[in-house]
DNA sequence: CTTTTATATAACTTGACTGTTATATAACTT
DNA sequence: AAGTTATATAACAGTCAAGTTATATAAAAG
């Protein structure tokens, strides 16, 4: 599964933003959705598979953290699209400003 | 569905990459993958809900556009997550400023 | 007006994902 | 060591999304 595919889901996208404020335990975590600890276990799991968060231990608990890595996967997609997308617009540009200096040149209509 | 989850299949995200290049028809689009028109014809659907790509009519043919204005929603998001996630070290930076001072002022250890 | 071309919709199948309850693991507490 | 706390895994059920084939629509071409 994707970065992308993982936080097309909900509750991870909303664990995802709980993260970014602070680093929280799985309990924590579990306490602001109204379903049951294996569901937020496996949440859990799904976005450490795709490394959008990491987990260390400490004592019976185990902490999560935001690993900010996995965005720039997805921001460097979005901003590649925009980037083809803007160049469309460029050779538009080029082509009218041909279009202008052939008239010049040639006289009008 | 979001936009996020639109572009969680790996089908549509490759359709929107083809679209930021340069609009295609239906048929032209459906060229490119190895899975039926109906098929096609549906993950189209889904991206014109979600307003990710628009479609206009040419005879027989739709041709689609990308709007990249759904990007921004996506952007966004993202955005904000690393927003608060930078936020957390800035002050995690004026703690540690605090506490240097205060080294400072009281003499040391 | 019948046929062909291009696309969309309908009905159905299948597989993956999300939730559940029950159970295992692992560390702290007494 | 026995019990408690925190989390993960297993097994299973229901939902939903994505694929299929068959059919409908709509414009072009003959």
């Amino acid at each position: 599964m994707s970065a992308l595919a993982a936080l097309a889901d909900p509750v991870r996208a909303r664990i995802v933003e709980m993260l970014a404020e602070r680093d929280r335990s799985a309990g924590e975590i579990g306490e602001h959705f109204p379903i049951s600890q294996p569901a937020i276990s496996r949440h859990l799991r799904v976005l450490r598979n795709v490394r959008l968060v990491t987990a260390r231990g400490d004592a019976q608990r185990r902490v999560y953290s935001l690993d900010p890595t996995a965005f720039d996967e997805i921001d460097e997609w979005v901003t590649r699209c925009r980037r083809i997308w803007n160049r469309r617009f460029d050779s538009l540009e080029r082509h009218l400003d041909a279009v202008a200096a052939k008239k010049s040149r040639g006289g009008e209509k």
